[in-house]
DNA sequence: TTTATAGTTTTATATTTATCAAACAATGAT
DNA sequence: ATCATTGTTTGATAAATATAAAACTATAAA
């Protein structure tokens, strides 16, 4: 039997509520939306002209999806690259991405 | 062919949003997370009960996801019951509430 | 080595949010 | 009629949030 059934990780409701946080705003629900339907990892710039907003305003959001651990980044050069935290995102929240 | 699944309307992911923003609060998240749980509509003191925040907090949080549109009032004498609109939900963002 | 580019951090600001006490309905009970 | 109960609204407050300009860091290009 396991425990988690019984009485839910904190912290696995508090991803949770760190998700719905993220997709509550317009630029983050876009964001996430856009990596999700393009399925692959996409630059800041990319993503920038996808979704308009501010350059510092958008490192803001992208600082706050990679701190609830629904993103990651990576680095290449001088340029940064984003992925989506699908298999995390799905384990917790199954089906959520595909109906943003 | 369906315009909505072209261009979805902006009610509905305002919609979803709502629902996020709603369930990123702690409070909120209970409240949704019991009244799903249960199955049934429940009173604002039984919810209280379970709930444990201020009458005025409660009643604070129960305005804002009753004005999402995530859940519905009825009035009883001077009690009232809240139900959760889980059809509305479901159409929206189906498998979410299991997922809580 | 100077300059341009990509993105972050800092600073400032306005707005929104959560909380609770206190005053306020509205209804039921005595 | 008076009192008690259920829940809402108002007012005050502290904290969190979103935004963007400006300064900054790091790398690439000239």
């Amino acid at each position: 039997m396991n425990i988690k059934q019984l009485s839910p990780d904190v912290s696995e409701t508090e991803f949770k509520q760190q998700v719905f946080f993220a997709l509550s705003d317009p630029g983050r629900y876009k964001i996430v939306q856009m990596l999700y339907n393009v399925g692959h990892e996409m630059g800041c710039g990319e993503l920038n002209q996808h979704v308009e907003i501010d350059k510092s305003t958008m490192s803001y959001h992208l600082k706050t999806l990679r701190e609830a651990g629904i993103t990651s980044t990576r680095t290449q050069g001088r340029e940064k690259y984003v992925t989506l935290n699908v298999a995390k995102i799905e384990l917790e929240l199954p089906g959520l991405l595909a109906s943003l």
